[in-house]
Parts: C-alpha cells; structure tokens; sequence
DNA sequence: ATATATGAGATATTAAATATCTTATTTATC
DNA sequence: GATAAATAAGATATTTAATATCTCATATAT
C-alpha cells in the first residue's frame, strides 16, 4: 500500500521539469542532482515517461529531458500510473477474474470506491498546481558531479 | 500501491467468524476452507488478529478461533492495518525522516490528504456492516479435507 | 495417558523493487 | 567526415518484501 521509488522519482522529475516550462532542455545529470534521484534509474525512468508522451529525449551532446505537455494538463495521477500501472488498491479491483466472489462482495465494492476516490484526488492535482507551491527541489542538497 | 495477500485473508477470516456471531468458535481448517485461504497461511494471520485482541484462539481437541468482539465495533481499517501496520500511500507521509522536504513538500501535502481520506473510507466500513450485505464467503467452492 | 488441534518461530520460495552495467545510438562541434 | 559528449535500451545484479511451508512445542478434550 506504498508508492514505488519510481513512482516518486518520476514526479520528482516532472516537477523539475514542470519548473523549467515546456519545452526548455534539461540534462539528465542536473535533474538526477537537484531532485535527489539515482542517476541510472533517472534514465529508465525518463524512458517511460516518454513513452507515454509525456517528456521528449534529446540524445547527443547538450542532450537531456524536456517537458512535452502543458503542466496545467498532466496531473499527479498520470505521472503515477505511467510508473506503476493503474492504482487498484486491492488485487480483485484490478483484476477481478483472480478472485470468484469480486461481482457480490461487500468488501469489494468498498475498495472499488476507495480505489475511485484515491485516484480522482490524485487527477485533481496537476503539476501547474505543484510547482506553483513550495516543492521539494529547493530543499534537497546539491551533490558534486562524478 | 496494493494490500497484500495476508490483509485480504485477514479480511476474509474476520468476515467468516463475523457471520457467525462474537464468541463461536470456529475450527482453523473450516475457515481456511470456507475463505479460501492456506491452512499454514491463516495460523499466521490468526496470531496476529489475536495479537490485536481482535479473536481468540483455543488450542487443543475442538479448538480454534473466535470472534472477541462485537462487529459493529470493528472497523476494515482496523483489521488491515494490523496486518500491513498503518496505511501511508507514500513512504515519506509515514516516516517524514526519509526526505528531506516532507515539511515544505506540496506533493507531501497531497499524499498526506489522499491517505487519510483513505483511511476515513476504510475506518467507516464495520464487519457488522460487512456481514450483513452479500460477502464472498458462500461463493468459495468447498475443498476436499486433507 | 492419548490423540487432536493450534502456537510460535524458523525456513524456504517466489516475486517485485531497486540499482547498476554494457553496448549502441544520436548529435553538436571541429 | 571524425570526434567526443550525452542519452537509449535492454540485461543483469542486488536487495527487500511477500508468500508459503515446515518443525517442534503447547494446550486440552476425552
Ligand atoms: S473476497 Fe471480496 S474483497 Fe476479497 S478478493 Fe474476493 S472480491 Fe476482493
Ligand atoms: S519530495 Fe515530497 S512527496 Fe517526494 S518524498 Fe519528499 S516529501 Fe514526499
């Protein structure tokens, strides 16, 4: 019942990113830096994001991320589930062949709801919101490169 | 961002003895039959639900599990969270030690919220509640003993 | 006393998350 | 075009957690 350190990583760079603006070219190293994630798994993570349109990749020299989509338009529950799939909270909500009694139990029906509410809360913030208000980015240390 | 196998069969043991009302005991191998869950699996459960104070367990020849109290009093939340300990969502929302911003995070924040109205939904949900509507339990095809 | 049923903890197995490594590709600059 | 800089993509470790099972101990009805 936790968030994935993909998951978090990759808001953490869409926050970054979102700070820049659309559009503006940031390489992999400073935000692996400023927002505090490792840098090799920045990299796989950068790869999904851009699967689901979300980032754009430069390769080459002066390479780096750059944010594809208004932040206004992408909220915290895209980001999240493009790590870590749809939020289910419970197996049988997700898949519900896995369990016989998911079409007339009680306590399905509970985590169907939770499950609905958790996400409409999280599609209600988007990151236009986040990086207007006090982020994390300016907290975290910067390290030396190597 | 998922409850684990032992909350489910939690659950599901809870549900069981809930149908049969406070104090009837009930055999360990009917209610791993009845609730579809594994027999050794359940022993561990049972140990930690009666930890919890939430069951009894009897040894010997006609021993087994009974329910310690009323239903009503008895929140889903309650029994989850003695499974897979307090809900968080997001590690820094349970432990704000492991990052630095948590204080002046505004991703925090929505974590945060999205948990506890999370927990409100479960913590508003009772086994007497549970027990009344259509639940899993007559669903689960019998197994043979052995 | 005996047989039955569970306790409690240890151990094994499986699966997932996390992190890193290697080889390949792209592109700015010379 | 050649070179060097930067990331891609996938493979491979490593770590951690979940899941399941096993073993020896304990309780109790008969
Ligand atoms: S018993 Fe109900 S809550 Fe549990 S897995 Fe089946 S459908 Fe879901
Ligand atoms: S950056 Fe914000 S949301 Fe992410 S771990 Fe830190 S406090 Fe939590």
């Amino acid at each position: 019942m936790r968030l994935t350190r993909a998951g978090e990583y990759a808001v953490r760079c869409m926050i970054y990113l979102s700070h820049k603006g659309v559009g503006v070219l940031v390489s992999k190293q400073e935000i692996a830096e400023r927002a505090d994630i490792p840098t090799h798994f920045l990299a796989k993570i950068a790869q999904d994001l851009a699967r689901a349109h979300l980032i754009e990749i430069r390769q080459g020299p002066k390479g780096g991320y750059s944010l594809l989509k208004d932040p206004a338009e992408v909220s915290l529950l895209e980001v999240v589930e493009v790590m870590i799939g749809e939020i289910y909270l419970n197996d049988c909500v997700g898949r519900p062949e896995t369990c016989p009694a998911s079409k007339r139990c009680a306590v399905h029906k509970v985590w169907e709801d939770a499950r609905d509410q958790l996400r409409e809360t999280l599609a209600g913030v988007s990151f236009a919101q986040l990086s207007e208000k006090e982020s994390c980015i300016p907290v975290f240390p910067v390290h030396k490169k190597g």
